[in-house]
DNA sequence: CGCCTTTGACCTGCGC
DNA sequence: GCGCAGGTCAAAGGCG
């Protein structure tokens, strides 16, 4: 299956870590991608929960395996959790309409790897958006239970609002002419956004786009300094296929630096990319000219297009991550817009309130991070198999956040056994 | 050669 | 109607 080839690929991609390189220099510490086709029946392997099968170009991370574990990386990052809330819900108390799952941060103590492992879910089937059209239904489900927990806004304004949001948004796209594309959607256009926690910019990068690789090719087309906000807003088109339309928006969060805002709009008219043939001569290193602007998006994307590649940049990544700067990639939490697992709804305009009010991500989360990634580092040696290992006790668990390409600042260091 | 990022200009919506 | 702000275009330059 090609799309899931392209899943797989891209994963394995992102996998690796930061930073594209070649081919040679991960190829033994990654398994060839080639090797890792995967029939639809063996992909579903990973999850059995997520029964539904996603169109061609749906979630990909739907069908795989916790991949961030969240469970376990609540152990190490004290507050960390994703969550998603609807649209409307800007986290204040005032919207109870909508429900909102967020990941299982309960089931932390005793951290049990079989058990993980054997448990079908994942972090998208714990990270979802229900519908919003009745009240919180559900409430926090039992911490036995990996399944979603799932909250009311109130409850995540109370319990987790401080760290990341993820806000699912859409309405009707209108898409007429090019030019109107953009003006036509502000108001109410298809949106998701997403906030999902970004790892210091390197080297004292402030600002720019740190953020984490999705399974697309976005290429930038546009970078605006936003009013009342310290960060620029980069703005993304899919490059994977011409024609298509899914766009998305990278800013950090205004309030929250260790926030980043991902606004997608439109959708993907076409499958996930076999292979990031759109990456071709992506690959950048660092510019020679060493830009430490707030505003610059370095362009260190991964640019393999073959299989190959995409494994080779595992080890590579990380250690070019310090310097690497990935502005347009995406979501750990990837918001695809023919998901099946997110519940899509209209709202308004994402309001950056709801950030502000989730108030910054404490200094609590930042060193939970750091933590997270230096217990991580023993799972580095091989994130394929930690992967796609299923049901494998050798399976610790995939890096989560080698999925998000994080380009934070040596992570080598960070990685530091214990 | 193809794709990328950067960046200033341009266009449009919105609020006053 | 005007000005601001956001979103997009497109030229220029870089990289593999």
């Amino acid at each position: 299956m090609e799309n899931y080839q392209g899943d797989l690929t891209d994963i394995l991609r992102a996998s690796g870590g930061i930073g594209g390189k070649s081919v040679s220099e991960t190829a033994a510490a990654v398994p060839s991608v080639s090797n890792w086709e995967f029939s639809p029946s063996e992909y579903s392997i990973m999850d059995q929960t997520v029964a539904s099968t996603t169109t061609p170009f749906g979630d990909p991370f739907s069908n795989m395996q916790d991949p961030l574990l969240l469970h376990h990386l609540n152990n190490n990052i004290p507050g960390s959790c994703f969550f998603i809330s609807s649209p409307n819900s800007s986290l204040d108390n005032t919207s109870t309409s909508n429900t909102v799952v967020v990941a299982d941060h309960h089931h932390q103590k005793g951290f049990d790897h079989e058990e993980m492992m054997k448990s079908p879910c994942n972090i998208f089937s714990r990270i979802q958006i229900s519908q919003t059209t009745s009240p919180p239904a559900k409430l926090p489900v039992s911490p036995s239970d990996l399944s979603p927990v799932v909250v009311s806004n109130g409850m995540i304004n109370a319990n987790i609002s401080k760290d990341c949001l993820i806000e699912n948004t859409v309405t009707p796209v209108q898409i007429s002419s090019p030019r109107n594309l953009g003006i036509k959607r502000r108001k109410s256009q298809a949106k998701k956004v997403v906030c999902i926690p970004a790892p210091a910019a390197p080297n004292g990068r402030q600002s720019g786009e740190v953020v984490p690789s999705d399974l697309w090719a976005w290429r930038k087309y546009g970078q605006k300094p936003i009013k009342g906000s310290p960060y620029p807003r980069g703005y993304y088109r899919c490059s994977s296929s011409k024609g298509c339309s899914a766009r998305k928006q990278v800013e950090r969060s205004r309030t929250n630096p260790n926030m980043l805002v991902i606004t997608y709009t439109s959708e993907h008219n076409h499958p996930w990319p076999t292979q990031r043939n759109a990456l071709a001569g992506s690959t950048r290193s660092q510019p020679p000219k060493t830009n430490t602007t707030t505003s610059t998006t370095n362009s260190s994307k991964t640019s393999s297009s073959t299989s190959t590649s995409h494994q080779a940049q595992a080890k590579e990544e990380q250690k070019e991550s310090s310097s690497n700067d990935n502005s347009a990639s995406l979501s750990p939490i990837m918001p695809s817009s023919t998901s099946n697992s997110v519940k899509e709804e209209n709202i308004e305009e994402f309001d950056h309130k709801n950030l502000e009010n989730i108030d910054d991500v404490d200094d609590q989360f930042s060193d939970g991070f750091q933590n997270f990634f230096a217990e991580l580092g023993e799972l580095e040696a091989d994130p394929l198999s930690l992967l796609f290992t299923t049901q494998g006790k050798e399976s610790k668990g995939m890096d989560p956040f080698t999925l998000f390409d994080w380009s934070s600042g040596d992570n080598n260091t960070q990685f530091d056994n214990k």
